[in-house]
DNA sequence: GGGTATTTGTCCGTATGTATG
DNA sequence: TCATACATACGGACAAATACC
């Protein structure tokens, strides 16, 4: 056993720096572990001779070796001293080497991914798709509700939260959904989870790895082949703009266990699936054992008749799996989306998660769970709703103003965010945004929700749900400008 | 084409109901068309029919008409008639059959498991283990950060969020690491999840399914386990229990690819991984090409030493994934935990989720950005430190007095919320905790935390992190009752 | 077979009670 | 408290399709 305490350690104490100076103690002795000035079995200075030399007192070196001590780079022997353990110090950073990594590259497109939905300066009038009005969001409401379950559950943020029975936002949405949306099921099949892409992974879960084919409308909501793919899913597309009989023979031929649709507001067309696409679609959900994975977000906008029912109320729930979130009524940045279970679902569901916590801020379940009951959700949906309604008749308006039958085919009006539109002039992708942002205006390619076939020619997203009204002319003739400069 | 407006088609209204007439007429029709008394090809009553027959006024009719032309179960002829389309009813629930089905049965067990966690009437004095104090949210600070928010960034809510940049919470993550636990990263390498489990999960998907087998320190956090076996790979469990040979050896032995550990603070013992552990763990992960999952919760609670460094500092972060959380700091209920992706994980990562939106709330993401920022965030942190100290030394007390050390061993203790105690009795786990309980007093079995071997006799866990220290010495006499009645 | 009367949907507005802010 | 907005129900004028003479 070399005995270090005989040769001095050179140890050096900056009493103007701003590190304590047990930590300097401690962050050299360290440093000599790391670098191999001190090995397995040598002994440590005594606190006193340490405490001498370093010109410290002697406590100070005895918080230094006890964190030592603590974190087994050295061993107390009582009443004798303190022993350096042995360590393999290959790969131990030292701070010498700890230099900052460069930042690591993301991949080509992330950048351009994103920030095609971001802020541009070029761009004057944006008719974004999914975004809510600048200033929608109720902050007041919601503060207030905050105020009130920080005042009235002051337990419920210590507390792990306790799954064994319904929470109070699983029982609110139950109610809600049954009489906004005619949905019947019991508050234990309601999953809260964070965002549909995770509630989308979290139905997959069931049906993995034995079915291994799913099925969505193409185009459809993109998220969805994307999560199945990850998953390891093999993915069809179902044509979802070219008729009903093409659509259910899709369907019927897909060999999927599991389709995801949108029936109530198709994403992008914007369409209603057809009472006679939807019974169809049931028998072949009942008769080949099959599953409808319901996507009913965005159901809420409809602006020439009622919402119309859910594909769940028509089935009672059996076939069924309804997915619905508040992305598009409170905001997108809130994360969070629903699940409504089907019983005969329910016991693959405990196999998989029965223990599963929930993933989404219990505060904000709360917070949720009471502007629900209070009725602010859907007051405040009512209002926003025809807010959106103007924005929707303005673009509708001015389009038809602007463009003739051939120029421009619409569809997916009366509903939702925004309209699919076909733009009749044989421009492709790239020329039909870059020609609208040279004209100061931003328009949104339908061609990633074709996900196993080429899109066709001109499909455009034109939203009107954050677009300022008296933007929208305006826009709209800036858009025939870039498209039909000599119209 | 039969003709129904020749026979007259009986729709009823209630003038006295409730729902709306147009809602009734549109209603019975519906029944109509799914029931059969309507098939396709018949023509609906024209307006003015109808409307006479069943004493309303025209628009009335046509609101509903247009109702089911929207959603398909009749199709307009301009200027000449509604048409029901031809429909397979047989799957179609009607109102008479939609009767409310019983509710899903839970797996037997289910609640047992959870309400182990919840208020229990018979419980005088609760060691529980992973709550915080009742009241130590800090709702204040919360509440005006909450509002701060809405009020500086109104646009946050309505926008999807733009990830092609770190966002504000990513940057002061990177921060806060770095200055408290020695981290270094570029923000880009911070990843937001919604609680640990989601965290773990996402790390596993970097592997699955090439590396089957993952490893877990047994006993250790339980929900590595359950997720990696849900998600399909093969757990070792390595022996944390049993001294560092063990360990190492287990490690070396169990041909995994990743390996989940907790080195500043083990669960359930308690212990920290020594720096000659620490330092072989990295060498089996740098010469094996293997990655280690650091979960670094509760390192923030020493009352000894200065915190422990975390195992990613002293590696660069080039083989440990890190991974956070507030369930400690904060509240459990927040469900938020970050990870850092080391630099060559990165483009696995961005392979699997390049366009993976976040599924943390973005306003709460803000808000916890803003009091990390303030310094808010650290300030609380401590101070709950000092108060958890107060319960841990309350209960290490008030152990040390009423057992002796054959009685009772500990682990565990200047750290953490919890002891870990090993009850030298004979009792087996159900009999440790009901005698406790009939004492009034609460206590944890470890078992659970074996996953692969049997639990040993006696591990119990004895949080002093949510009890009243007042209660902490009666609570820890009523424990000696119960488990040594003569003594 | 062409003009006309009738039936049909379509579009315009208005009144009223209720809910909202 | 009161003005406003909204949903519901209603009536008339118009145009296209159809049936009939």
């Amino acid at each position: 056993m070399r005995n270090v305490g005989g040769r001095r350690l050179d140890v050096h104490v900056d009493r103007a720096s701003d590190v304590p100076v047990y930590q300097q103690i401690y962050r050299e002795i360290c440093a000599f572990v790391s670098s191999g000035a001190l090995v397995g079995g040598d002994r440590l200075p005594s606190l006193r001779q340490l405490a001498q030399d370093a010109g410290v007192s002697r406590p100070t070196v005895e918080r230094a070796y006890l964190q030592l001590e603590v974190e087994g780079y050295v061993e107390n022997v009582p009443q004798s001293g303190f022993v350096v353990r042995p360590l393999d110090a290959r790969f131990l950073q030292t701070t010498a080497t700890s230099a900052p990594t460069a930042p690591p590259k993301e991949p080509a497109g992330r950048g351009a991914f994103f920030s095609q939905f971001g802020s541009d300066a070029r761009v004057t009038y944006d008719f974004a798709f999914a975004q809510l009005p600048e200033g929608s969001f109720p902050s007041d409401v919601w503060l207030s509700a905050a105020r009130d379950v920080m005042r009235d559950e002051p337990g419920l943020a210590a507390r792990y939260l306790d799954e064994s029975r319904p929470s109070h936002l699983q029982r609110s949405l139950c109610a809600y959904l049954r009489r906004a949306r005619g949905i019947t099921c019991d508050p234990t099949q309601v999953v809260i989870m964070p965002g549909t892409a995770a509630a989308i992974a979290r139905v997959l879960r069931l049906f993995a790895p034995r079915d291994g084919v799913v099925a969505g409308e193409e185009p459809g909501y993109r998220v969805f082949p994307d999560v199945s793919r990850g998953m390891g899913f093999r993915v069809v597309g179902v044509p979802s703009d070219q008729g009903a009989q093409a659509f259910l023979d899709g369907v019927r031929s897909s060999g999927a266990s599991l389709l995801f649709a949108t029936p109530s507001h198709q994403f992008p067309t914007g369409e209603v699936m057809r009472a006679d696409v939807r019974a169809g679609l049931l028998a072949w959900a009942h008769e080949d054992n099959a599953w409808v994975l319901e996507d009913d977000s965005c159901s809420e906008y409809r602006y020439d008749v009622d919402p119309v029912p859910s594909l769940q109320s028509l089935d009672g729930g059996r076939r069924v799996i309804y997915l619905g979130n508040f992305s598009k009524t409170l905001s997108p940045a809130l994360r969070v989306a629903y699940l409504v279970i089907p019983p005969d679902l329910m016991s693959r569901y405990y196999d998989a998660f029965s223990l599963a916590m929930t993933e989404v801020s219990v505060i904000e379940q709360e917070l949720l769970a009471r502007l629900i009951d209070g009725g602010e959700y859907e007051r405040h949906v009512r209002r926003l709703g025809t807010r959106l309604r103007h924005g929707h008749d303005a673009l509708l308006d001015a389009l038809l103003r602007e463009f003739d039958g051939t120029q421009l085919e619409l569809r997916g009006a009366n509903a939702g965010m925004h309209l699919f539109a076909t733009v009749c002039n044989g421009m492709g992708y790239p020329e039909l945004l870059a020609s609208a942002l040279a004209q100061g205006a931003r328009v949104y390619a339908a061609e990633p929700y074709w996900f196993t076939r080429a899109a066709p020619r001109g499909r455009l997203l034109l939203g009107f749900s954050s677009i300022a009204v008296k933007d929208v002319a305006p826009g709209v003739a800036a858009l025939r400008r870039a498209w039909f400069p000599r119209g």
